[in-house]
DNA sequence: AAACCATGCAACCGCCCAGCT
DNA sequence: GAGCTGGGCGGTTGCATGGTT
């Protein structure tokens, strides 16, 4: 059942506020207050409007000090370090800029600062086969809906999972960001995730199970569950076969809808929250160990006894270090096994030492193009100990330490 | 000059959540 | 505890404007 409407829309304006109607509600507003009650006020007023169209208008355009428009390199990068770190949280990123609206930061974002970064990132991403790896057919989600409809047919994947939410937009998009700024911080960092030649060796079915989990589609049945894949690791090739290939599967993996979860597959909804969870934790310069534990519990369905025991075993002993070892190879000279230096690839061995004696370094850092400061590049390191310049400056601080650790609660 | 396209921005929609009854 | 309500928020849309062909 949906809500009563907050207003009757039969007899309320809409569109454009006039001028007259601006200075009422200013006048109404400045000489007794909103009253704290906006569905209420349009009456007082003497305004055929909704009630929540008057707060959207004193909000956003009517309230004192509100700046509109030229925004500074300063707000540009508060704003992108802001995004990066918690997502399309605008009135929270807006809490940090006084003046401007959420509104405003959100337009803004959508419209220039997101190309601005984007631009550049379409073509260093685009070109960066640890990337593609990861979301070869879904770079479109990374456009706006108008972007999306002004994509060619062979672009639009929306079938994917991705657009079905088991990973964000604008989680991906917060981690391909995030990426982009290694890039070019970093020149080294390109040249090794250009380079596949420099990549942690991964077991073939490990590559398809996280492919499994990051592709799988709804509509094709002939690719395995990720639970099949799972069972199917483990040598249990019995219980694969028990598992068949539906289409429920996915759905769990997608659906907001608790009553569309069978219980089997109730942990795999959870999966999706956890690597969310992981791009936060990577985007707010969290450490790759607790990225690492949360890949580890991501990847381990919450379920009990034998199926537990199964399952567990097939992620420990396939899919457990994937993206760990990936992770820590792309950013973090914390390396795990999986990282160690390949044989058949001697070179891997100079870069690696390299990175490692790169960790933490500040300097040389060049910012995209000098377009933003280095203030940002600090504050969104990957290096866990040096942690992030806005917990140091307590820019956080208004909501809470969660937000920036990692948390599941967005 | 006109048509088309891209962009920016204001405003709306609908969902979620907290507080109240 | 359940239902209702208003406030708040993020996503999306519609329109005006400017640029390009």
């Amino acid at each position: 059942m949906g809500r009563a409407p907050c207003c009757d829309k039969e007899n309320v304006k809409k569109g454009p506020w006039s001028p007259e109607e601006d200075a009422k509600l200013k006048a109404y507003i400045e000489k007794y207050g909103t009253g704290g009650n906006w569905i209420a006020l349009p009456q007082k007023v003497g305004l055929k409007r909704c009630g929540k169209s008057c707060r959207l208008r004193w909000l956003n355009y009517l309230r004192p000090n509100i700046k509109h428009g030229g925004f500074t390199e300063e707000e540009d990068n508060i704003i992108c370090s802001l995004y990066i770190s918690i997502g399309s949280r605008w009135s929270i990123i807006a809490a940090q800029l006084p003046g401007r609206t959420d509104n405003d930061i959100k337009n803004y974002w959508n419209t220039r600062l997101k190309k601005k970064l984007l631009g550049r990132r379409k073509h260093n991403i685009n070109n960066n086969p640890v990337m593609n790896r990861f979301s070869s057919s879904h770079s479109s989600q990374l456009n706006t809906t108008r972007d999306l409809n002004n994509s060619s047919p062979d672009d639009d994947d929306s079938s994917s999972p991705y657009n079905s939410h088991a990973l964000s937009n604008s989680a991906l998009e917060r981690l391909q960001l995030h990426m982009q700024l290694q890039t070019l911080q970093n020149p080294l960092f390109s040249s090794f995730y250009n380079n596949p030649a420099l990549w942690p060796k991964i077991h073939p079915l490990r590559e398809k199970m996280i492919q499994s989990l990051l592709n799988q589609n709804p509509n094709n049945t002939n690719c395995p569950s990720l639970i099949q894949q799972l069972a199917l690791a483990n040598g249990s090739q019995q219980q694969a076969e028990d598992i068949e290939p539906n289409k429920a599967d996915l759905c769990d993996l997608t659906s907001t809808n608790p009553d569309n979860v069978s219980p089997r597959h109730d942990s795999l909804k959870i999966t999706a929250a956890k690597i969310e969870d992981l791009v936060n934790s990577l985007s707010t310069g969290g450490s790759f160990n607790y990225a690492k534990n949360l890949i580890d519990t991501a990847l381990m369905p919450e379920v009990d006894g034998a199926e537990a025991m199964s399952y567990g075993n097939a992620y420990n002993g396939a899919a457990a270090s994937h993206i760990p070892a990936e992770l820590d190879g792309m950013g973090n000279s914390k390396a795990t096994n999986d990282f160690a230096p390949q044989e058949d690839h001697p070179n891997a061995n100079a870069e690696f030492d390299y990175f490692k004696d790169m960790n933490g370094s500040k300097d040389n850092i060049l910012w995209w193009s000098n377009e933003l400061d280095m203030k940002l590049a600090s504050a969104i390191s990957w290096d866990s100990t040096n942690s992030s310049a806005f917990q140091n400056e307590g820019m956080f601080q208004d909501y809470g330490s969660g937000a920036i650790c990692g948390s599941s609660q967005y």
